[in-house]
DNA sequence: CACTTGACTTTAA
DNA sequence: GTTAAAGCCAAGT
């Protein structure tokens, strides 16, 4: 079996709370994926398709880095919107406050 | 097969 | 405080 962190990152951020957003950051460090955030990002990539709320994903600015990869550059911006988060600007209002750490809620 | 690019992050100047 | 460079790994060209 490949190193399929892939996978570990799809299934992390299924776990990502409605109306919470987690950083490529965060899950990189939770996965202790050496490769850093990139990869994430990467990973997202080959998320189209899969039930992956990539839309909940921001960088560590709480920026819709990816916003452009949905399809439509407002996509995910409706996307969060939908799910209670208020987008402005293309970034996460009180993005510390919805900010999602995978190694505290799922406990390390 | 080698180089460039990339949905990032951190440290340094 | 803002801007620049380095670091990480994988996929595309």
């Amino acid at each position: 079996m490949q190193r399929d962190y892939f996978n570990d990152v799809y299934d992390v951020v299924r776990q990502v709370p409605l109306g919470r957003v987690t950083t490529y950051g965060a899950i990189a460090r939770y996965l202790s994926l050496r490769a850093g955030a990139r990869m994430v990002g990467w990973a997202m990539n080959s998320s189209h398709g899969l039930d992956v709320p990539a839309h909940r994903v921001v960088n560590r600015l709480g920026v819709l880095s990816g916003k452009n990869f949905f399809g439509h550059p407002t996509a995910m911006q409706e996307l969060l919107e939908a799910e209670g988060i208020t987008v402005n600007d293309d970034r996460v209002v009180a993005f510390d406050r919805l900010y999602w750490d995978p190694s505290e809620e799922l406990t390390v």
